[in-house]
DNA sequence: GAGACTATACGCTCAAGGCACATAGACGGG
DNA sequence: CCCGTCTATGTGCCTTGAGCGTATAGTCTC
């Protein structure tokens, strides 16, 4: 089967993360990713332009995420914009990192970090 | 109040969260830490030594770790060995950094990722 | 005292991000 | 029409941090 390993990407920077993570609502232009990000996350991940589109190069060259032609919203078009997508890779890399992350979470709940930290 | 701000040093890396982590279950040296890391979390996160070494000289000088001159086991001593424990900074790091991954997860569930993936 | 294990630390290199800046089309106002 | 602002993608320079190997040395056992 010569299964694809997706913890060889682990872990993945949080960056990287945030990005597979917006994308993960569906298909979206860099600069889309970037707004996203920013109003999700607020302060604590800034997210600059340079970092994500050099991110979205590697993403890309790693085949986590791919380019589509396909322009979801027929209106509101702009020639300069260029979509990307999850491919069946990156969701596993990203399902993985989300195991990884739980297992970190879990950890943390078992010690004394979230004694009286509860909301 | 001049409040001091855990959001500053956030993002951690995957690296000093599991150094944090394995702090948070009480004072250890540092090869104590590698041991404890490489058990939890396995294959993903590779502990080497060198980083481990300087990722803690990165967290003492950040104050979020100290050294600790008690030793918690008065047998079993080794002159060797320096003690690191939490600081009350390294505790709120922390703590966001868990509140950060805790709203990534959280996004990670409302959207397609996890769909399926429930164990 | 030889060798394995424990323990800390440095050197070299590369990957990734912060930040500034370049480019350029779109859009609205004066 | 020109200007500024927003949208959109991208490059250049520098620093930080991690991977990986290696150095150093104490401990423990045989």
């Amino acid at each position: 089967m010569d299964k694809f390993r997706p913890d060889t990407f682990l872990p993945l920077t949080p960056v990287a993360f945030e990005i597979l993570l917006a994308l993960a609502d569906g298909e979206r232009h860099g600069y889309s990713i970037l707004q996203e990000v920013e109003s999700r996350s607020g302060g604590t991940v800034a997210l600059h332009a340079g970092t994500l589109y050099r991110a979205l190069a590697r993403l890309l060259e790693s085949d986590l995420i791919e380019e589509c032609k396909t322009s979801p919203d027929p209106a509101n078009q702009d020639e300069r914009r260029r979509y990307y997508g999850l491919t069946s890779r990156g969701i596993a890399v990203a399902r993985a990192e989300v195991v990884r992350l739980e297992g970190q979470l879990r950890a943390a709940r078992t010690r004394r970090l979230l004694k009286g930290a509860r909301a």
